[in-house]
RNA sequence: GGUUUGGUAGUUCAGUUGGUUAGAAUACAUGCCUGUCACGCAUGGGGUCACGGGUUCGAGUCCCGUCCAGACCGCCA
């Protein structure tokens, strides 16, 4: 028996009794006359004592134990005398009598302690490693914590957990996929799914009314903190419902989640129509955490020959308390950050309302102090305040502004962790005009319904359909999102030719779907959320990869096993698959 | 594809206007130490300054290119 008890059970109780433990040693003290040696599992870390006095060769057989050893020892339970009331199992510590060495090991790159001295690169190499820290150790405890909670709320609302099929069929919309050529059907490939959407529509046909899965889904898109290429979500659908039923429905499991997990409870979530969301905060995911609500600028600053305003098809800005301080640095270290090409906007434009009560700005060429006084008052600033305005094309500007504001919250300390602010943003656009190709894009995806009242602009004006889809943000942070879905074919292939299919590529492409949408598909629609990016949440990670056991780095490699990799020729000639060198060869 | 930051000891980093033998901390090794728990003290080993080219009397430092890594934009129905 390699032991009785884990590194992190032992108490007071247990002193005097005779045990057994097997662990890592995290650290050795060697204090001549004494040796202590630190003994870490998963569960937690034990101090074995090594005294020279009652038993010499022990200690010296412990003094020669390396970082990362795995031993097993058998010994006596005592109470220390020095108690450490930073570990559990502070109040004991064992007396050793026998030591059995399981397995050495090498000189890890990095310390395996909760502050490691290791950067990403190495640790991502050495993953197995670094998940001995107790840090990404507890993300993945967290992790599981969740999932559990996830299936017990499902279950309880009489979801039934269905696995869907990884190796199904290419389609050009949406993301890029992964492929997977067949071998036994040369020239033809699989594709990863970049989500189970047509089959848990089906699963809704076949009369599943209430389906869930927790799912590894695909994209081969860039990487960011919060995006792989292999990521989980969990995938609800459900029949006989309208869009209040499924917010409703999952507005009570993450309520069920932060309950359990975090002990937190929420209040009703606020819903903000796509068309609010970009009027107050330029974002379809504003981070409500703090308000700072953007104000529209009209015609009262477009008489004053400035020209910045003047050809402006949008001016808008921000109130931030309190900032009226900023110095004249401060302001231009805001202006960098908004010429940044990333951010791109051509300028900043401030108002400083002082506690004095008089008005300083970078437009007093143009406008009086009681025009400035005018405009103050339309953003509510008190004195104290400093207004921070943008000014050019509408959509560039407003998400300039959205930038901005974020950075402004940052700044004043408003973006807590810790706090949660979830939101419900609705009526988002059923479609996207995309200027390159000249087509619409389904906003959400090539299912997604019209809203009945919109039903009748579908042919007359397209980009005004809204549609019976829905996010949950939660801090600024996409959470998830659905949609009520068509269930009616002649609706779907409607659809499919305003999104550009020709009748014959829809059906090769989805005739499965309208063919089962023939045989009494119900009224149904669903929601996936990314679990990664909650777990991220309510672990604090500032990245996903600090939740994903094996995780990619930015270029999509695993750098533990050093994949993506070549293959075998004989590999790729049974797939009948040929390469064309690429411009490094 | 683009913007940007970085690559120096096992590791995390510093390195001044381009100037002698490239430093610190930590880790590691050895010795001393009987109550440590970030143990302490002493000593020691450890460097392809990412790679290639250029400027220069002289390059870790300046210039060009390549590679690698991070953040972001594009992209992500």
């Amino acid at each position: 028996m390699y032991r009785t008890h884990t590194c992190g059970e032992l108490r007071a109780e247990h002193i005097n009794q005779t045990i057994t433990l097997s662990g890592w040693v995290q650290k050795a003290r060697n204090l001549g006359g004494m040796t202590f040696v630190d003994l870490r599992d998963r569960y937690g870390i034990t101090q074995l004592v090594f005294d020279m006095e009652t038993n010499a060769s022990k200690c010296e057989e412990a003094r020669k134990l390396g970082r990362e050893f795995v031993i097993q020892v058998t010994g006596k339970v005592a109470e220390r005398s020095n108690k450490n009331s930073k570990i559990s199992t502070g109040d004991i510590e064992i007396l050793v009598d026998k030591i059995m060495l399981l397995n050495s090991s090498e000189l890890p790159p990095f310390t395996i302690e909760d502050e490691t001295d290791g950067g990403e690169e190495l640790r991502l190499k050495y993953r197995y490693l670094d998940l001995r820290r107790r840090p990404v150790r507890d993300n993945l405890m967290l992790r599981h914590q969740m999932a559990i909670e996830v299936r017990k709320y499902m279950d309880s609302k009489n979801f039934i957990e269905v696995e869907t099929p990884v190796l199904i069929k290419s389609t050009p919309e949406g993301a890029r996929d992964f492929v997977v050529p067949s071998r036994m059907n040369q020239g033809q490939f699989y594709a990863l799914p970049q989500s189970p959407q047509v089959f848990k529509q089906l699963l809704m046909v076949a009369g599943f009314d209430r389906y869930f899965q927790i799912v590894k889904c695909f994209r081969d898109e860039d990487l960011r903190a919060d995006r792989q290429p292999e990521f989980t979500q969990i995938d609800c659908e459900m029949a006989f419902v309208e869009q209040n039923d499924i917010l409703e429905t999952f507005e009570g499991m993450t309520k069920h989640l932060f309950q359990v997990i975090k002990g937190v409870s929420l209040n009703e979530f606020p819903r903000l129509s796509y068309q609010n969301a970009m009027k107050y905060y330029g974002s379809d995911k504003p981070d409500i955490r703090f308000d700072m609500k953007f104000v529209e600028l009209g015609a009262e600053v477009r008489k004053n020959d400035f020209k910045v305003f003047d050809d402006a098809e949008y001016i808008g800005g921000i109130c931030a308390e309190g900032c009226a301080v900023y110095t004249r640095k401060e302001i231009d270290q805001l202006t960098d950050f908004v010429k940044k090409p990333q951010i791109g906007a051509t300028g900043l434009i401030y108002i400083r309302y002082n506690t004095d009560g008089t008005l300083k700005s970078s437009v007093d060429k143009f406008f009086s102090e009681a025009e400035l006084k005018n405009i103050a008052a339309k953003f509510d600033a008190k004195q104290g305040d400093l207004i921070l305005i943008l000014a050019g094309k509408k959509e560039k500007t407003q998400s300039a502004l959205s930038e901005l504001r974020l950075e402004m919250g940052n700044r004043l300390g408003l973006r807590v962790k810790g706090v949660f602010a979830p939101l419900w943003v609705v009526d988002f656009p059923l479609l996207e005009w995309d200027e390159t190709s000249q087509r619409y894009y389904a906003m959400h995806h090539p299912f997604t319904s019209p809203k009945l009242e919109d039903l009748h602009l579908l042919d007359s004006n397209p980009k005004d359909v809204r549609a019976n889809a829905y996010d949950l943000v939660i801090n600024g942070v996409e959470i998830g999102g659905g949609s009520i879905r068509i269930h009616d074919d002649s609706l779907q292939q409607k659809m499919f030719s305003i999104l550009g299919f020709s009748p014959e590529d829809a059906e090769y492409q989805f005739g499965f779907l309208m063919n089962a949408f023939k045989y009494g598909a119900p009224p149904h629609g669903g929601v996936a959320f990314g679990f990664d990016r909650w777990v991220a949440l309510f672990s604090g990670a500032d990245s996903i990869r600090d939740v994903i056991a094996f995780p990619k780095n930015n270029s999509g490699r695993d750098m533990m096993i050093d994949s993506p990799s070549l293959i075998h020729q004989l590999q790729l000639d049974e797939l009948g698959i040929a390469l064309v060198p690429n411009k490094k060869s």
